[in-house]
RNA sequence: GCGCCUAUAGCUCAACUGGAUAGAGCACCAGGCUUCGAACCUGGGGGUUGGGGAUUCGAGCUCCUCUAGGCGCGCCA
């Protein structure tokens, strides 16, 4: 059953169903003449897998879509759509009511799928479905350098790094990056708390200022303070003392910061200081292009950006009336900074405080002249539960969970999966102690065990079926990949790239998380109904392709949520 | 008071942007290893998708309204 095989190895599965989706669209449009039906708005069949393979291999409501605009029966056009076989690839499509239309494929269609896999590797799935999107900017984490990265904090982290992993992925060029408070008053507030610490160290018993940073880890940064420079910051200026401790703390505590998502496998293009956007001029000149555009006006003193005309509720102030630049104002010279770099489309990713927050930001870029081109992502909150009772958190207190003690204690893995595999709209209740006690009830193990359950199979055939082993990388059976549970992983595997250009573009990380889980259960029926290694060399071979492709589709999917995948656990 | 998020199985969450019988994990019940990794698999119970209304061939998803929880509403960051 060689008939199609040189079509199959010359277009791809997407390729294909492209092709498919294309020869259908004209169809429909052929149909809407023929009724004489012009209308601006064209329907575009849309090819998805069916959920039940009773209903084939794919299916499409572009027909009931279609029926809805032209007010007509979607059965009638469902069925005009199927009427006419001689489709590449598919061994039948039929209308079916209210009007779906269901295709299904022939069977040499899934084995091409494996080939294309072993063919590709680590690129498998890899589209340019989003390509048009970028230059895209993704920013996230975005902390005040006061202390350590807070669990909240590692929820964005994780997902931001794991959105812009899968835009790349989906072709969407795409870079990082990370905005850094270290201006203000909260800073000389570190400073100052730094400065109890510190005093009370060298015996000169100091109180944390009112609502002063309260962490023990400024008592080591002092310590570490003393080590460095003795006492000579007892008899120094305030503001000498202000500038130098507070360079200090915040030195030290953007390196902790930084420190930690290395660990969690979270890296930016570029770091931005909102210290030097003071520094170099750069508010000013952002207050001027908003005042050259027209955006600003004056009142009691201060300056104030005409907000309201893009859509906040109330006008916000740029410059305080003692001249001093607000936070706005510094966030206004960071977003044109971002635009004027070529980025055409800004993702903000904000901590749930802070959504009170979106409509002056997507003012400023709108008044900066980009209406439009800045989306908000809040990652909603994460509640600790500890043996059933939610804990509560105030930062006041110190009764934070730090994002470090969180990879402390379930690890890294666990971590960032647990953190993705929700919405990143919904609230999470994150059970510490489920997460310690029976982290091998995590879900991250089922998949990982999925890895590593194949990589033991390979090197099981490694022992003495070597020449099995080649045939398999080379995909020279493939064919004989028939039966339910093969064809269920390889519906898996073909879905992929879809599956990540699609939640890449619905911002949507978990759907990955999900598909990961989903292709290691599909894995795992495979291997409890069929003998891998068995008497038939063919179709051990046909399998261990199967296996192959498997494990490096799971291996790409781990890698875009920055968690592992061991080859023995 | 205004605004944003949320409400789906006992618990934690999905549902491919409006599609076919709402699905997973945990928990519970009953099974499956002499063999490639049982950290696995098979089956079962469990639902008026917070209440009500609207839109249409079709709504967990859109619109209105009510209820409940979370968060925000400063010339703080």
């Amino acid at each position: 059953m060689h008939h199609g095989r040189a079509n199959y190895s010359v277009m791809g599965y997407h390729e294909q169903l492209d092709a498919l989706a294309t020869e259908l669209d004209t169809r429909l449009r052929r149909l809407a003449s023929s009724w004489g039906i012009h209308e601006g708005q064209a329907i575009e069949v849309a090819l998805g897998p069916t959920r039940d393979p009773n209903h084939g291999d794919f299916a499409t409501a572009a027909a009931m879509a279609a029926a809805k605009a032209w007010k007509r029966d979607p059965f009638e056009i469902a069925t005009a759509l199927a009427s006419d076989g001689s489709l590449q690839s598919v061994a039948q499509i039929q209308a079916v009511r209210p009007g779906f239309v269901n295709i299904t494929m022939v069977p040499g269609f899934w084995s091409g799928v494996v080939r294309e896999v072993l063919q590709r590797g680590a690129d498998y799935g890899k589209s340019h479905e989003l390509e048009s999107r970028g230059p895209m900017l993704v920013e996230f984490v975005s902390a005040n350098p006061t202390g350590p990265l807070v669990v909240v904090q590692g929820r964005s982290s994780a997902l931001g790094a794991t959105l812009v992993a899968m835009l790349r992925f989906a072709g969407c060029q795409t870079s990082s990056e990370t905005y850094v408070n270290d201006a203000g008053t909260q800073l000389d507030l570190l400073a100052d708390s730094l400065y109890a610490r510190y005093a009370t160290l060298l015996e000169r018993e100091t109180p944390l200022p009112v609502d002063g940073y309260a962490g023990e880890y400024l008592i080591d940064l002092a310590q570490a303070l003393v080590a460095r420079d003795g006492e000579q910051w007892l008899s120094a200026p305030q503001d000498e003392r202000r500038a130098a401790l507070g360079r200090f703390a915040r030195d030290a505590i953007v390196e902790q910061q930084r420190a930690d998502l290395d660990r969690f496998r979270v890296h930016f293009d570029r770091w931005t200081s909102e210290a030097t956007l003071h520094d170099s001029g750069a508010i000013e000149k952002a207050v001027q292009e908003l005042r050259a555009l027209g955006h600003v006006y004056e009142k009691e003193g201060a300056l104030w950006l005409h907000s309201t005309e893009f859509g906040d509720d109330k006008d916000r102030v740029l410059i305080r009336s003692d001249g001093r630049p607000t936070y706005l104002a510094a966030d206004a010279a960071y977003h044109a900074d971002k635009l004027r770099r070529g980025n055409k489309y800004l993702i903000d990713i904000l901590g749930p405080d802070h959504h009170g927050y979106i409509a002056r930001l997507s003012a400023i870029v709108a008044a900066l002249g980009h209406p439009g081109s800045l989306e908000v992502l809040l990652a909603q909150h994460v509640t600790f539960k500890r043996g059933g009772e939610t804990v509560s958190m105030s930062k006041r207190a110190g009764d934070v969970v730090t994002l470090r003690e969180v990879m402390d204690q379930v690890g890294v893995d666990a971590a960032r999966f647990f953190f993705i595999n929700r919405a990143p709209e919904s609230h999470l209740v994150f059970d510490m102690e489920l997460a310690v006690e029976q982290s091998a009830k995590n879900p991250v193990y089922y998949v990982q065990y999925g890895h590593a359950r194949i990589a033991s199979i390979l090197r099981k055939a490694g022992e003495g079926r070597e020449h099995l082993l080649e045939r398999a990388r080379q995909a020279l059976d493939v064919d004989r990949l028939n039966d339910k549970a093969e064809i269920a992983v390889i519906r898996r595997i073909a879905d992929f790239g879809r599956t990540v250009a699609r939640a890449a573009d619905a911002r949507a990380p978990h759907r990955v998380a999900e598909y990961t889980h989903a292709l290691a259960t599909d894995f795992h029926g495979f291997y409890t109904d069929c003998v891998v290694l068995g008497d038939d060399e063919a179709l051990t071979s046909a399998r261990l392709s199967l296996c192959i492709a498997t494990k490096t589709v799971l291996a790409s999917a781990l890698d875009l949520l920055g968690v592992s995948a061991p080859e023995t656990m």
